[in-house]
Order: C-alpha cells, then structure tokens, then sequence
DNA sequence: CTGTTAGCGCATTCAC
DNA sequence: GTGAATGCGCTAACAG
C-alpha cells in the first residue's frame, strides 16, 4: 500500500466521496500501476446483504422459451450463491396486455434492488422502466430491448439476421425453382409481435438481394384453434404444391412437422426457431430440418451477472447490448446442445 | 452450529482423519439438512496457496485453434483470479513427434500442480500421463482424449458426429445428383490425424444410411507445396466436373475456398472445421459455405475451471468426458460468434 | 477527510 | 480428538 490506509482506497474504489484530491490521485494511480483486480465474491462475503430481484418476463414453462431464461437465471443464482439474491418471479400471459400491466404495476411496490425484464408490450415497458428509473431501481433486458429506456445492460438476438440465416438455410435446402413459404402465428387481438416482424424482414431483405427470384407463399398457424389451423395448412400446402421449403417464424414448427408427417407429406423442409422440447423431437424423428436458438439460458446467466455487476460495484454498467449467437441445430449436433443445455 | 466446532467441521470436509466417529456424523448430519455449499471462492482467498499449471498443447497461434484454446484458458484464469494460478506454457510442433516427445519429457520435472493436456501423439501422451500418475498430479484433456489414461475430466468433441454433421449439411446444400468430394491434408512422415479419420467415418456413415447413392471422390492438400497442390487441385476438379460440394476434413478450407475463387470457379459449395482468422474471411466474401465449430475456447475455459476443482476440493473429479456442441457457422451468424469468441 | 476496528466464510496452526 | 486464535480481501461503522 502507497500512501494511504484501506478506508480510504475503499471510499475511492466506490467513489462514495469524503476523499482528498491528493490520496485519491495516489491511490488510483498504484491502482493502474499493479493491475488491481476487483473481487466479487469477498466483496459479497464481506457485504453480507441479500437482494431482491424482480424476474418479470412471460409465464416460463419448463422446456420452453422462457423457461430456458429461467434456467439460465437459476443456473446462475448457483454459481454466484456467496451473493444472496432473492427472486421472485413476476410473470404475465405474453398474448394479453392487460395480465402484462398488471403484473408490471406491482413491480416497483415490491422494493426490488434490481430488475429484469422480459419486454412483449412496447408501452407497457416503457411506464415501468421510467417508474423504476424515478426510483433508481437498474433493470436489465432479457430477449429483447425497448427504445425509450435505459437499462444496465441488454441480452438479446439480432432477429433481423436471424431472418437472414432461416432465408439463407431455406435457400440452400431446397432446389431453386422450389416455391417457398412463411408461417407466422396468427393471434388474438391486435397483438404485435416484433421478433416475428423483424424476422420477417431479414428473410425478405436476403431473398431480395438473391440475383434470382424466389417465389414465397405467406400463410398462418392458428394456435387457439387447432383443427380449423390444420385444415387451413393442409389446404394451403394442397393449393401449393410447388412449396417445397418452409419457414415458421416462432417456436411452433412442430406444429407444422406434426401435420405433414401425419399426413404423409414428405419432401418440405421446415425451419423454426428455439429449442422447446416438442421442436427437439422433430428434429430428432427428422420431420423439422433445422432449428435457430438464440440462447436463452446464457441470457438469463449473464442477465444475473449484470445485476451481480450493478448491485456490488456502484458504477453503473454502460447500458450496452450484448448479442448472443443463432446457434443452427440439426439433428446431429441436437444432443450435444441438449447436454450444455441440460447443465 | 449443531455439536462441535469450526476446525472439525473443517477436517470433515477435506477428510483429513483424526475425528471421532460420534462428531463426524453429526456433522454429516447438518450439512445434509443445511444443504451445505462449498465456496471456493473465500476457500481460495483463505489458501493463498499458489498452484503451477502446465498446459502442453500444440502451438498456440492467435486466431487458430489453439490459440482459441488458449484464450479460453486465459480468460478463466481472469474470470478464477481469487485463484493464483501461474500458467507454464509447453508448446510442441502438432506435425512433428520428435518435437511433442522432447516438450513432454520435460514436464514432470517442472513439479507442476496440475497439468493440461491437449494431445496429438498416442504413446508419447500415454507416457506422460503414466509419469505425472505416478508423481499423483492431476491432468486435463482438451480437444481429444487418449486411451489407456486417467484424466480429471476431457473437454472434446464428437468428431465422429462432426464428419455426420458435414455430411448432412453437404447432402442438403448440393442437388442430388451432384458429386462430392472430401479433401484431407497430406503430411509429411507417417502422421496419424485421428480427428479427420473419425470424422470421415462419419461422413462415410452419414452417406451410407441415405436412401439413395452419392459418388464421393476424394483428394488431399498438400500444404507444405502450395503451388503443386494448387496444381493438383484444379486438376481433380476439372477431371470431376460433376463435384458440386466439397468436406475438408481440417482447417484448411481457406485454401480450397481461395483456389477457386481466384480461378473464377462458383457454384461449388465448401463446408470445413474451425472458426480460424482465414476461415472466416471466406465466410464471411461467400466463398466458404460453413464451418463446424467446436468451442475451443470454452474447452480450455472449462479445463481451468476443472483443474481449479480438483486442486481446491480433494476429492478427484471423475474423468467424465464433456462433450462440446458443434456450431454451424454461416455468414449471417458468423460475426454474432466472433463478438462472443473475442469476449 | 482519514485511520482503526470488527467481522463475513474459510483454512491452518497450535495448544489442550 | 478438539477448540481457539489468526489471517486472507473486503466493507461498514465509528472515532478522531
């Protein structure tokens, strides 16, 4: 130690005032000078303070999108345990605004020290960040980022140029003068669903930048209603026959897969996104081609990590948005993400 | 507190003996109910022991596959810094036993506390492994493991899967009447390189179980001749003017992919391993059509995570072997890799 | 503004 | 066989 005593360096560290111009310049400058490195976790032993996080993302079913968030977060909370957090979990219906508002109303009256956040509804987001920033609560985004606010830090996937690589894929899979075809959800109300649209457009930018034409169908799964959606894609793909590649833009691809090969169809390639068990059994029977996963686990591990960063050390994170890789599984490597996942 | 006090639980814990069988139990009795979790973090800091780790690898060239290994050792090493682990590199020539025996005989002598072992040669790794056994100190496999060896744990991949993956991916790239063609490399001496023979193995598997019939020719790169390989090459591709998709079985890709490109030949798609500076290159200006690859980094993020648990518990980790998910890189997701990699 | 003190979970040493 | 004492890097609270 050059000059001063352990208070001090502490108070410099935290910048939490009270210090000279004279140590805080000698102290920061042995600093630089050996290379001091932080410690989390006797930082976090020494503090001994438990805080409470508030996880307010859609409903997280195990096996499915959001529960891979929750697994992530999990895992996390598990390999930092000398911090003591305290989730609580603060789910809302991703298709219905109004069980999104309310779950978000009650979220700055549950005196979190951090939040993350699951966004789905552009406004609804947008009030609950600017009454979490009044209170100077820091909020991380999960999947996908809002304008308009100001978190610590963004976990998410470019889904333009996941649309990109399901146009390239598709392209690749299926002869050129195959037709092909897009699915979105259909849904209830005037729902919109941003990952979708964004898709959508990096598929059609890279079709467009082809120096051929591809001829590309647009049709519909209607969840809610299942046997009129089947009779619907049947019909789609009777009156299309020339389709011979397809492109489901959210998770329900098995969906698709379980029609055709009940059916008996053959010969179409379907591509969807996220690695749900029902869309890891496609790929394993061989009725799904290829599947884009956006790590939702490693989401929710560094979405803690971030909040581990804020809470402990008081400067604040830059906000930045970190982008997490579109893994392609096929059936071959299907086990081996199965296992990372698994962990 | 349930019965005695700290230093006997603590003897419990790393069973060094000299505890009654009446305190042990009930011991073991509250660390069962508790749920008791290790912290290795304020294990360490209590230690402030010192470890000496060698990592004996090929050399590690920044931006090709050891080098990636080796910036996932470093940054666990930055990530475990509470750890004090000084690092002593072995680098040996991956083509050249004589240079692999020489480095490895050394390594005993360097009384090292632990040891990473990223193997090319057979016996010389199983001679090594037979000297550190007897000297009691613990050894990591990345990228590949040797039989007739105890390891701590293995960090690998599949390469068989790998040569299934190429195969698939090469099947669903190119019309079916199209021809492949599989290139190796050529050595000089009689080389083994296991990893391209398991994953021609699976590439010949791959095509053997399809429905119906590929012709697959194959051919080397001789890359300690650029020119006469240059030569070579062009020739077996205008002697077989019907091979639409090419498997290089290595890194090598670069070479193939520039080849053609330089001589204006397209429509020729080339699928090769390893997320090298060259391979991406040609990713990312379309020459290249894939690479499969396999996480070197997080091989040798996971090595020190291994070694640091076998050094700070006692109890041995179980030489489990772990394996690492083959990423399908295309261009669109390309860079979203890179960010990830370069972290 | 600054230094001192006590204590977090853990491990070793040394009496008893 | 066991407990008490000491110290690791870190922080908060308090005394000056």
């Amino acid at each position: 130690m050059a000059g001063v005593s352990a208070g001090t360096v502490d108070r410099i560290l935290h910048n939490r005032g009270n210090v000279s111009p004279a140590s805080r310049e000698a102290v920061e400058r042995v600093l630089a000078k050996t290379g001091y490195k932080y410690n989390i976790h006797t930082s976090a032993v020494s503090l001994k303070k438990s805080y409470k996080v508030v996880i307010a993302i859609p409903t997280a079913i195990k096996g499915e999108y959001w529960g891979n968030i929750r697994k992530g977060i999990e895992h996390a909370l598990e390999e930092y345990s000398d911090v003591t957090i305290e989730c609580e979990y603060a789910f809302y219906d991703q298709f219905d605004i109004y069980s999104c508002r309310n779950s978000f109303s009650s979220i700055p009256e549950m005196q979190p020290n951090a939040v993350i956040i699951g966004a789905t509804f552009i406004s609804e987001t947008q009030i609950l960040c600017a009454r979490l920033e009044e209170k100077g609560i820091p909020y991380v985004f999960v999947d996908a980022s809002i304008e308009g606010t100001h978190p610590a830090a963004t976990y998410s996937s470019d889904q333009h140029i996941c649309g990109r690589i399901i146009g390239r894929l598709l392209n690749l899979f299926t002869p050129r003068d195959a037709e092909l075809a897009v699915f979105g959800s259909r849904r209830i109300g005037n729902e919109r669903a941003s990952n979708s649209l964004a898709r959508m457009s990096g598929l059609a930018e890279y079709f467009q930048e082809l120096s051929y034409r591809r001829v590309i169908k647009e049709s519909k799964i209607f969840e809610q209603h299942p046997e009129e959606s089947t009779r619907n894609i049947l019909q789609f793909l009777d009156e299309n026959p020339a389709v011979k590649g397809i492109a489901v833009l959210n998770s329900r691809g098995y969906i698709l897969a379980d029609i055709l090969s009940s059916n008996n169809i053959k010969d179409i390639k379907i591509i969807c996104f996220d690695l749900t068990e029902n869309n890891m059994r496609c790929v394993q029977n061989g009725t799904l081609s290829a599947i884009i996963c956006q790590r939702p686990e490693l989401q929710g591990f560094y979405a803690i990590k971030a909040i581990i960063r804020t809470l402990l050390y008081n400067l604040p994170e830059k906000g930045s948005v970190h982008l997490m890789p579109a893994d392609i599984i096929i059936k071959e490597n299907l086990p081996m993400y199965k296992e990372i996942y698994a962990e």
